[in-house]
DNA sequence: CGCGACGTTGATTTGCCTCAACGATTGTGG
DNA sequence: CCACAATCGTTGAGGCAAATCAACGTCGCG
């Protein structure tokens, strides 16, 4: 299975960046050299539990996702990521110590991935991505916090049609497995909801 | 009541900045003109529910609290900022939209604040500032992920355990309510939690 | 074909909430 | 400075949301 438009793929990332702020073509050349292409197959790990995050991943194609196993055994979905997402663990990125977390695909994927090195090489030689990089955060940021709004404050019910409307997409497009160790629910909670839901309407 | 120490509280949010990347003094003279201190009295609001969030908050002194109130009226804590920690609803105040939070204080407390022209001015004649939030927004980020993972994955006994070797400063100086309220548990349970513990100890 | 992942449903249990009542403390206006 | 209200922490009884455990049918895939 070859990488089909790998050029385009970085477009993608590209005006990602454009969207946010202008680049100069000195600009879109690093971040053409500092990104690489990677295929992953479904259910192929980019992170383990223990292991350091090596990288940044931008999502081109497919779907991974981020989370921890607890003491139990039981999985902890913290982070979806689909086309045009961001997925990595930043605290063991920057602080380079182990991480807890697991980051695997859910699908086969096409990922953009940059090194630790390559990232500040990045910000020395365009200053600019910190800015870029900044505002990213800074949404990611604000995201993660209503989520936590949500958790701590909403049901079940309504914490699930408040995926259903944020993610229209992944509703229909993951396993409800994933959904309810996302939501934070038994599979089989999540499925007495799903048949609620139906019954209203 | 005066602002005592004026200077040394603009000191702590200098010293604040340098820990993460130096300054040189041109830097730390736009700082010194870019936030303003100003002293609350306790219960008073920074931000209420409808209005935009104006402001960056530091603080330098006290403690303030960050909360949603719910459809029931119940009050949801995202976040406790007492000395030397950042305060603000970083979504009104970027897309300068009403915000659904309101942040008050919890003691009589001294803050420096920055509004958005000042911030964008410091950003523009001191880019290194992008860096210096970057890092700050990143860490919060961190923070934040692992409080949801918390959330989702932990009983309530084990995210008070949690709280209480993560903040022991604000374990005693809060009230049991709103450490219930950021727990997202009712004050009855966390007294009963409480209970157990001096059982088992 | 056979196995594993998935979704569903039922019976039971449990973690946490609700409502209510009670002392102790704080603070505040007269 | 006292009186009274408000806030706080605690405890008890009962209720509900969601978990647990178990069984079963379906589907996709090696």
């Amino acid at each position: 299975m070859k990488i089909e438009g790998l050029e385009s793929s970085v477009d993608l990332l590209l005006s990602h960046f454009v969207s946010l702020i202008s680049l100069d073509q000195a600009e879109k050349d690093i971040v053409v050299a500092s990104f690489h292409p990677r295929l992953f197959r479904k259910k192929q790990y980019l992170l383990q539990e223990g292991d350091i995050c090596t990288h940044l991943y931008f999502v081109v194609r497919g779907c991974l996702r981020m989370y921890k196993i607890d003491d139990k055994g039981l999985v902890h979905i913290l982070q979806f990521a689909a086309e045009n997402s961001w997925i990595s663990d930043l605290g063991s990125f920057y602080a380079e110590s182990p991480s807890e977390l697991t980051i695997d695909t859910l699908e086969d994927s096409v990922v953009l991935q940059i090194s630790r090195t390559d990232l500040i090489n990045l910000y020395t030689s365009a200053p600019k991505f910190h800015r870029i990089f900044r505002v990213l955060v800074e949404n990611s940021f604000v995201s993660l916090q209503k989520r936590l709004l949500q958790t701590i404050s909403s049901t079940a019910e309504d914490r699930y049609q408040y995926f259903v409307s944020t993610y229209p997409n992944l509703t229909n497009r993951l396993p409800q497995t994933q959904i309810a160790s996302y939501l934070g629910i038994t599979p089989e909670f999540l499925s007495r909801l799903r048949n609620r839901q139906t019954k209203k309407s």
